[in-house]
DNA sequence: TGTACATCAGTGAACGCGCGTTCACTGATGTAC
DNA sequence: TGTACATCAGTGAACGCGCGTTCACTGATGTAC
């Protein structure tokens, strides 16, 4: 109950219980998974009255964007911080996706779920808007403009991350994982014979 | 009600009430989606009180995996054809993955979490034995026998029609249907991307 | 062909449960003078 | 520094709801002789 991400010592108690019913969605999420996540068990998780969320989301479905929107931040800072490192690398940035998908595969069904859902574009939002725009430029590699063949190489590569990560854990190639070397080596395999190590000049 | 494809006309009432709770069940997810579908609902949609499903599934659960278990069989159907009209034709293969998906994407996504939720291999089943049987034998064109490249090309194209098929709905690439014709031209505009057009020798 | 009876496949009422949400409330915190 | 008061952020009880599942039942179907 102390751990989860927050960077200062979780506040409390007339502190700031939005961010606390955040952490205990995400610790729900990791625990129990999606089916848990009711509006009640977040308050109990967070050890708050079934009430008290709502001075601070309108509904559950405020929550759940506010779990989403944070779960998109938290990968904008990862590919912001892969295409630092190596601008264009596709390989490095996919594998970043997925990784990030496969460390925290409830939250990230999430993400996907609340993206889905939306009537407007997906990627209106602060949060998800920062993960596209980081994403592209990094496989961009600082140029602004992409054409026809560049847009459609960043989608099979998303959608290419997107599929693998959701694969990954089946155990049909638990086999071919372990030949490999465990599942980090056979994401990297997998992206290879993808053809994700293509670069966009 | 009475559509659906059941090949022979609907038996009902002290008929095949198994066979219209799954008709039942697949219309709901077609039409209401996935959220809709309590054995409740179901029940109602076949016209039927909420007991009588017990008499053919021991619970929910049960119901469920049928619904996936039919899915699978269709899909792999379509794969059976699919390789007997173009075998090794990846692009072809894939591409009639994603169409499916896509058409009936409640359905599929019933079916692939049943599938990923198994605790045993996901694949020890008839209905999903089948369709993996189906795909690798229309990808390796009737050889049986696969070296690692091999299955891990298998693998690739299986993750990115996944990958596609979820993304093919959002909206930030409606531009980009829209440009090339249409949502079937897009799809195998990205496959091609992907590079599925490759053959496995 | 007719009767007796077991089985099968439904009904409908009821159960307990957890859910999202509302409401009147309370007590702590912040602000004005 | 002290008092008066508004606001803020909680509590806890209650609501109505749909759910999965159980149960005693009923009436139609199938079988034996």
């Amino acid at each position: 109950m102390s751990d989860s991400n927050a960077p200062e010592a979780r506040p409390y108690h007339h502190g700031d219980l939005r961010r606390a019913l955040v952490d205990a969605a995400r610790r729900l999420l990791e625990t129990e998974g999606q089916a848990a996540m009711s509006l009640r068990a977040v308050a109990r998780e967070a050890g708050v009255s079934p009430a008290a969320p709502y001075h601070h989301f309108k509904d559950k479905a405020e929550l759940m964007d506010a779990i989403a929107a944070e779960g998109w931040e938290l990968l904008a800072q990862d590919m912001y911080e892969a295409g630092s490192a190596a601008p264009k690398d596709q390989l490095a940035i996919v594998t970043t996706y997925v990784t990030f998908a496969r460390s925290r595969p409830a939250l990230y069904r999430v993400m996907f779920d609340a993206a889905r859902d939306k009537e407007t574009l997906p990627f209106d939002n602060a949060a998800e808007g920062a993960f596209y725009t980081w994403y592209r430029q990094s496989l961009l590699g600082g140029r602004d403009a992409a054409g026809d063949e560049m847009e459609l190489e960043i989608l099979a590569a998303w959608a290419s991350a997107h599929g693998l990560a959701e694969m990954a854990g089946f155990r049909p190639f638990e086999r071919l994982k372990d030949q490999l070397g465990g599942e980090t080596p056979f994401i990297k395999a997998v992206l290879e014979q993808m053809g994700r190590h293509r670069t966009l000049d």
